[in-house]
DNA sequence: GAAACTTGAATGACCGTTTAAAAAACTGTT
DNA sequence: AACAGTTTTTTAAACGGTCATTCAAGTTTC
């Protein structure tokens, strides 16, 4: 009812004010004070809603985390040769509401802080080795066992490469030409 | 004299203390206290050197760029075909003074705050744009015209992605392994 | 003795979190 | 519909703490 409407839209709205105040000030610089301002709402509540600090950027992570696991499994859903699914493993990251200079930008930050924050890290491994174990299982297929490794570091880096320097743009991204360059990057790995 | 000489060992040692600092607290978080005591000086001897935080930063920032082309440099000067000259452009970054866990560290994080930092972000665009046109110059002569953008963000993008992770590890790295493993990829990329 | 170097203490500013009290939303009753 | 009581939501203000930078007063070096 009402009771969980409520918590729900101050959540959605707290953490996309966080991913612009993020994007436009830096994850060690903002403030409670400029998210909540760019939300309409007072620091205050952003601590009622969710604790602390450390708490809304781990629920932040934790919304990007589900944004780019949706994007996978619809890539997934309609794939149906290893490499196509291959292709949507890189599609998803590369997903036209999620290749975005802001939350690029995020997704950078929270990368850089992961070693020092015990949260941010456990998210960040988790996706990591998700993303590992879905490229192995495409790479055995298409590949001899000892070319699956190489390829597999080859494609994983080639994607966390293209969002460290999406992160550094000063235009809007194209994440048509993005995905178009990444099954290129595939088709050179895997002729 | 020793007019200059004392002034770059101070300058030497408070660099190397700004990144074990860096290193173990975070970029956002580390304060001039722990970078002082990490060199066994005050917070103020800091600001008599450099000016202000930001000013030792980029000066690390500096030394790292510095350190970095002179590896490359010490590789070029050995390589004698594209395909080795390739080689020594990666190994460059896999160097085993430049390839350690505290120093990919640095290097993500200022990546991370390169964009709300026109210094930084000068220095960091500078740099991937020599990189860049290296690239370009080896891998035309190995490549069709039409493939060499193509495998240049593969490697280019290779070279981050792998740092990106390096900066994660919580063991040592192991910049022989990461050089065999970089020539893997070019050797898949250009058979 | 002058110039370069060093630092403890003071300064001034900022920030995350808590608290207490008000406002708003909801509930059941008349 | 109106209302009194209860719960949920909101925030202004206060709190406690941290930190970069400055400065004046020392120490070392030449």
């Amino acid at each position: 009812m009402s009771r969980k409407r409520i918590r729900d839209i101050r959540n959605e709205e707290l953490i996309e004010a966080t991913i612009v105040a993020v994007h436009k000030r830096g994850y060690g610089v903002v403030t409670m004070a400029e998210i909540a301002r760019e939300a309409g709402a007072s620091a205050a509540s952003i601590n009622y809603y969710f604790g602390s600090k450390e708490g809304l950027m781990e629920a932040t992570m934790l919304h990007l985390l589900g944004k780019l696991r949706q994007a996978m499994s619809a890539g997934y859903a309609t794939a149906r040769t290893p490499r196509e699914r291959l292709y949507a493993v890189m599609d998803a990251n590369f997903a036209d509401g999620l290749f975005t200079v802001p939350q690029c930008s995020i997704w950078m930050q929270f990368w850089a802080n992961a070693p020092y924050s015990t949260r941010l890290s456990r998210l960040h491994r988790i996706n990591r080795a998700r993303v590992r174990s879905h490229f192995l299982a495409e790479l055995r297929a298409l590949l001899p066992e000892d070319r699956v490794e190489t390829a597999r570091q080859a494609l994983q880096c080639y994607m966390d490469g293209v969002w460290l320097q999406a992160a550094q743009s000063e235009e809007a991204l194209d994440p048509d030409e993005a995905r178009a360059a990444a099954h290129r990057v595939v088709d050179l790995v895997i002729p």
